[in-house]
DNA sequence: TAGTTTTTGCAACGATCGTTGTACTTCGGC
DNA sequence: GCCGAAGTACAACGATCGTTGCAAAAACTA
């Protein structure tokens, strides 16, 4: 009992910080979308920023798993390097109705930033950003390692694969096509990082 | 004398909801920040919305004429294109006390998305983003036809180079150099786009 | 200087909000 | 069925906020 009540607020205050932000977001509000009394927040949380720190908490523990599995999947094994990658991008840039409360969520941190303490700032990179990056890093690391990459330094390596697929989806125009933007930047990827690339230019 | 108090009110309502966000941004801070009576505002605007409204479409085409008069000093004539690059990815990512406010804003913009008039979402995108986008992509479709790049997508090539670039730097941790990130996204960049790059891979 | 426009100061309104105290109810474990 | 813990309902508080009306003051124009 106890644990689907931590569970309803938790997702629910999820969707209401993610979708209002932080100061519109009402404790009745986050309350009654989880179907809670207003006073069992304060009896859990102590005030209205202990609840958001642990709203950001668990749901980057939740995506930053769920992601890392997804680039275990789709890197873990190579069959066709592009395909793979493209597949990967395509995944990574996917709004998922499932983690899109996330993403929102981490718009308003970023928003946020000087209203957020930095305590809990610091926790979530730790756990999310930081962790996802170093993964795919070991990935690419491991890529190299078996002659699929050429490649100096693995995390930074990661940061471009995403800016190159998820980060450039997301600058796209409404009338741009996804797959073509993923598809071209994964191609960059290869052509910066295959084999022999990085002793021409 | 309209003027000045226009121009102070803008100025100072963009600092305010950079750093408070739209909801925290009380119209008696507003008013203070500008030193201008509380209901000035609503003489000039009608509403705290329109207030925002004003503030974004201002500073959204102060900001884009000074990236474009970036992009044009820069990318105008190339004489070493890798250290041009590097020096624009630089200016690009660099965090500027006067149009850092700017930036703050649009991070409010895109984390308050369903809370702002979606004409105001679309009339920022317009003059801001797309316009900045639209130039950078002439500069490089104008250098591939000198025979510095080759590429199919100028549009997309912009992207990619602000991605690997300033979007890059973003994502960085808070102990990486800065250049060293934006020589290694250039890098990236170059040999992608090199002429001879795309027939290979 | 006279008249018009713009700005200001002030009070007030209804509404919303975070938070707390308290008494009552519900529920799991024994 | 009893007991302690967890959850709820309710009222109340001080505070803040967006907005408006109005009259006085200031700035600008002719």
């Amino acid at each position: 009992m106890r644990t689907d009540k931590q569970r309803a607020l938790l997702d629910g205050a999820l969707r209401v910080f993610a979708r209002d932000g932080y100061s519109r977001a009402s404790i009745d509000v986050l309350a009654a979308e989880a179907g809670v009394s207003s006073r069992t927040i304060y009896n859990h949380y102590g005030d209205k920023a202990g609840l958001f720190r642990a709203v950001i908490l668990d749901s980057s523990d939740r995506v930053a798993e769920r992601q890392i599995a997804v680039a275990d999947k789709l890197l873990g094994r190579i069959a066709n390097l592009e395909a793979d990658l493209v597949e990967f991008g395509l995944q990574w840039a996917k709004r998922d109705p499932e983690t899109e409360p996330h993403w929102a969520l981490v718009r308003q941190i970023q928003a946020d930033f000087d209203h957020i303490a930095p305590e809990t700032v610091a926790a979530w990179k730790e756990r999310g950003p930081t962790r996802v990056r170093q993964a795919l890093a070991g990935h690419l690391r491991r890529l190299a390692a078996e002659g699929h990459f050429e490649l100096e330094d693995p995390s930074l390596a990661a940061v471009h694969l995403v800016q190159l697929t998820a980060g450039s989806a997301a600058a796209a125009e409404p009338g741009e096509d996804w797959e073509t933007v993923i598809r071209s930047g994964v191609g960059v990827f290869l052509r910066a990082y295959a084999p022999g690339a990085t002793s021409r230019s």
